[in-house]
DNA sequence: ATTTTTACGTACCAATCAGTATTATTTAGT
DNA sequence: ACTAAATAATACTGATTGGTACGTAAAAAT
């Protein structure tokens, strides 16, 4: 791993557990075990730190594996199941970076970006689209096959998405976001949907 | 108004743009129009003001008329738009202190007090347990008066309250909240509920 | 072998920070 | 009118900030 790299893993680590202008580059230092030599070689100043953060693990994070693990011909229950894994799978993934209370984190760094990551409002606008047309593509693919009742594809998508990142939220300011709730209450959903055979 | 409730209320609207340690004494005093000698007569420390305006503007904001509104006796569907319009009314009162965006400042603010304020992960845990107890409360009636259908009350409290705060967050990044979209999707699936007569 | 580039370390700077000590002014009580 | 308390302004401090200038050692290029 490059000094450059190791620089934005362990900016990410503070920018995710502190304000932006709460990480000094002296804690940076510090960090990396490194002088500002090293930093300041790599990057102009702080800002282009930040934003190469943001960059790394959050707007090149956006697609990868999770879009194309869901295949087109998913049930939706089978797709619920999947989403909920890939939020699994996230959350180990960056507590193998030693990030604890994960989303509480990831939510301050959102907001943190939307004050200085230029035009993060529109990515993320079309990250939230992105998202949203997926769960209406399966919910509508589930209404053609008779799998659930004949619902706003859209509306229900919104729905979906929401009571994940709502939960997280909630969550987040308490305990921790549970996964096995989350589940529980798409399941409730769900079968609510559902049409009997 | 004192000059003590100026100081939080200035307070509260720069911590509101801004990150804790990116307001500074300086700005609260051109904000109030005086001094450093006023604002550390009135608090010992940057901390105890930043606290004051956690306990004025979000601890002391959380019952008041919303949960009285609330008579027992309403109906889901009533409880719904009274709800959004209690949104609304938040939202409202926001605008007149010249605060745009209010969700995403308030989400940001409420990350900013969980790194700050003392305790604040349990007061927000008993927020958030007592406005899906009233959800539980309304939809555990609506069930028993054959509005409809006879599901899990706690999932669907949660399901409630998370997708009002899940889709606040989400559009608070991109274009704001829309509460005409809430209550469209609310509605959606109350309907899916409700029982036919 | 010499030069150039890359990759840092070191020492420093002006600006800004939260907070304090002291003094001045206004208000209230008598 | 006099006093005392409440309220605020002023001037300052030591610590910390992001950033720069410059030096240096190793690696790469010639």
């Amino acid at each position: 791993m490059t000094t450059k790299d190791r620089i934005i893993e362990e900016a990410f680590k503070l920018f995710l557990n502190h304000n932006y202008e709460k990480v000094s580059i002296s804690d940076l230092e510090e960090a990396i075990g490194k002088t500002r030599g090293a930093i300041f070689y790599f990057f102009k100043n702080k800002e282009e730190i930040f934003n190469a953060v943001i960059d790394t693990y959050i707007i090149k994070k956006q697609d990868p594996e999770e879009k194309f693990d869901f295949s087109d011909d998913l049930s939706l229950e089978q797709f619920i199941y999947r989403y909920v894994k890939g939020i699994n799978t996230t959350m180990s993934r960056m507590l193998s970076l030693s990030v604890v209370n994960i989303y509480k984190q990831y939510f301050s760094l959102y907001l943190q970006a939307s004050r200085i990551y230029p035009n993060f409002s529109g990515i993320m606008a079309q990250n939230s689209v992105a998202e949203i047309s997926l769960w209406k593509k399966v919910i509508t693919r589930a209404i053609e096959t008779k799998e659930i009742k004949k619902v706003d594809p859209m509306h229900y998508a919104v729905l979906f998405r929401s009571c994940f990142l709502g939960l997280a939220f909630d969550r987040c300011l308490t305990y921790g976001l549970d996964t096995e709730e989350l589940l529980t209450i798409y399941m409730d959903l769900y079968n609510q949907l559902r049409l009997k055979k």
